[in-house]
DNA sequence: GTACGGATGCCCT
DNA sequence: GGGCATCCGTACG
């Protein structure tokens, strides 16, 4: 089922990303359903989180999807190569996102190796947020997208982890966050083979 | 108009 | 473990 609407207009999207371990990401794209659970997040919070594209309110025409009902896709562009995708959370105005920085694969393995160009199954699949979205087709013509949509969606199949299970530690790649790149915003499966490199 | 740097991943050693 | 591709988004003038 469906995660309802709801479940996105939480406030708290610290809590939110670690809600998001353990519950199914799909793309429906040209018929074709792909996805997994999800295994790696991180939390970005707002205007008061300095490793946040929305720090200090800033609204431009990229960043200004963070600002819209949660419950959306986020999709940007990294390094002039890699399509990145959020789950923006909280109600309008207030930008929250969570970063999906890798899934355990389960649902339509061939188009996933297709389209990462990959010929046998390896972990890298979908280990990183650029591989995480590359490989379940996701760019930035879903930015604004509804997790309501037959497009993209998160399911919950009822599979848990418990605390002891997950790691909660500091985000990857925000050293010019100052003193927030030091908050514990990721989370990940601990020993899960697809969480991205720093695993340790 | 132009300059600068980034929420990375891959290939090589 | 390290170098580097690659180009848009943003700020500033």
């Amino acid at each position: 089922m469906k995660l309802p609407e709801s479940f996105y207009l939480n406030s708290d999207v610290v809590h939110l990303s670690r809600s998001l371990i353990g519950k199914y990401l799909f793309t429906c794209i040209d018929g074709v359903t792909t996805g997994g659970y999800i295994v790696e997040t991180e939390a970005y919070n707002g205007i008061i989180d300095r490793a946040s594209h929305s720090f200090g309110n800033k609204i431009t025409p990229r960043t200004k999807t963070m600002f819209m009902q949660g419950g959306i896709a986020y999709v940007y562009l990294c390094y002039g190569i890699h399509e990145m995708f959020n789950v923006v959370t909280s109600v309008e105005g207030q930008p929250h996102a969570i970063l999906i920085r890798a899934i355990q694969p389960t649902d339509g393995l061939d188009e996933m190796l297709y389209r990462r160009n990959m010929i046998k199954l390896k972990p890298n699949i979908t280990s990183g947020p650029g591989s995480v979205a590359k490989a379940l087709g996701i760019s930035r013509n879903i930015n604004a997208v509804s997790l309501q949509s037959d497009v993209l969606w998160i399911e919950d199949r009822g599979l848990s982890f418990t605390d002891d299970e997950i790691a909660a530690v500091p985000r990857v790649g925000v050293d010019y966050a100052g003193d927030d790149a030091l908050l514990p915003y990721r989370f990940y499966v601990k020993g899960n083979p697809y969480v991205s490199k720093p695993n340790k």
